[in-house]
DNA sequence: CGCCTTGTTGAGCCCTTTCAAAGGATGTGG
DNA sequence: CCACATCCTTTGAAAGGGCTCAACAAGGCG
């Protein structure tokens, strides 16, 4: 199953969690052209709404969060191109967290998952990895001190977004303000900044302009003690 | 619905997510008799592993837990009686974190969830809420302090023994060493300790002998700015 | 050009950790 | 029933990592 050249980031991500056919990416196909847009800070999703129908992210960056009566947020996961939003197993599904924009984003609708066995895995699988994610997040939070944590979270970014294909020489657009860094690592915004200072003399990565490159991924995994993340036996077509 | 006074803790629970039937409760029965036991500190599964079948803990503490390269380790999440474990909808899923039992753990298989329409609502729920209280603990990490994580964590023990019936007069048995609960509030075991000190002197809860006791849920809920949890929009019946 | 968001910097404080040691429980074997 | 080992809890003193509260610089953008 060769992926084309012309896949947008989503398609292609999906295809590889699985393996899709030309059917399946047929039927995915409209949609990426159809689906709507979510302005950059609007909600895409509220905590305690009914979930309505599974979408897929297409572009843009979104985040769940949770939001505290006194005003104190917390990110829980971040939404990137190929992405699955709203997928629920039971009946009358109720959202456990706000979907924001944090940048423009282009959503569609997910094609059931009945309509095709392989369009179905890819589902799972990515939802496997979502939850992955979580519990990467979880001891990133726990565990890791305010480096770490952002080595490891950017090093993720660098792993989901290199199977979108949106890495090119270690290098990709990150468009997280400090504050919203903060927000994702239980840090403030000022311990944010002073920490990526550090960590750009010591030669770990660039951020200038949006755009964030690593110096380089094995030696900054092996520094913060990052493990990679495996769900299927199957291990899925690794970048090329 | 009624649900019988004879019923198992781990039955009970799994019988309030989804209103499960009589024919359910058949199925579920002769498990809960015939399951294996786990000794404490055994390791139930081990990360990487591929996961066999699905299984309920019909009764006894576990955790799921990552482990570090250096030795550091975080916990991500209790798993409680009537909780479900190794439910996976991709094919050949791999364990992402290794579950190890606090106390001694007795587990049984659970029945397929294609034999029955209401039980696969029920173990759906139980997934929806596993995801919501993951949410919950990331939060908890990221922006509580010491002495709200562990209120929170507390609340979430009294909420979730409660849909089991395990709870008496805000009192249940809550078997973790302070070290254990260093290692899922991401502090040391000395804090902990000078913490529950304070709360106790505060008034918060009484803890002595495994067995805890919360003074006030809702007081200490407000405290602690703990909001609750709901995953579907009908409620499951509430504790009597 | 001026506004508004984002990034940068400093000084002091506070929550949590570290390191060490002692005290209580609990269980096992003699 | 005591001796002993092991695990868990408790306590103290000192250090450190991250926070707070400013204030200011630097960009975008209309």
């Amino acid at each position: 199953m060769r992926v084309r050249e012309t896949q947008s980031p989503a398609m292609l991500r999906l295809s590889r969690l699985a393996g899709l056919t030309a059917t399946d990416l047929a039927l995915l196909e409209p949609g990426m052209l159809t689906g709507h847009l979510a302005r950059s800070r609007r909600e895409i999703l509220r905590e305690g709404e009914e979930i309505t129908g599974a979408q897929i992210i297409v572009s843009g960056w979104a985040v769940r969060a949770r939001l505290l009566a006194d005003g104190r947020r917390q990110f829980l996961s971040f939404l990137l191109p190929g992405d699955l939003i709203g997928h629920c197993r039971h009946s009358r599904p109720l959202a456990v967290s706000t979907i924001v924009a944090l940048t423009d984003v282009r959503l569609c609708a997910a094609p059931a998952p009945s309509t095709s066995a392989s369009l179905a895995e890819a589902y799972a699988v990515s939802q496997a990895l979502d939850e992955a994610y979580l519990l990467s997040h979880i001891t990133r939070l726990g565990r890791l001190n305010a480096q770490e944590r952002i080595g490891d979270l950017m090093l993720e970014f660098h792993e989901r977004l290199t199977l979108a294909g949106l890495v090119t020489h270690n290098g990709f657009e990150m468009p997280l303000t400090q504050e919203a860094l903060g927000d994702a690592l239980g840090l403030t915004s000022v311990h944010i900044n002073r920490m990526l200072q550090l960590m750009r003399r010591e030669g770990d990565l660039t951020l200038k302009g949006g755009r964030l490159i690593l110096s380089d991924p094995p030696v900054l995994a092996r520094k913060v003690g990052r493990a990679p993340i495996h769900v299927t036996a199957n291990p899925p077509q690794a970048e090329a």
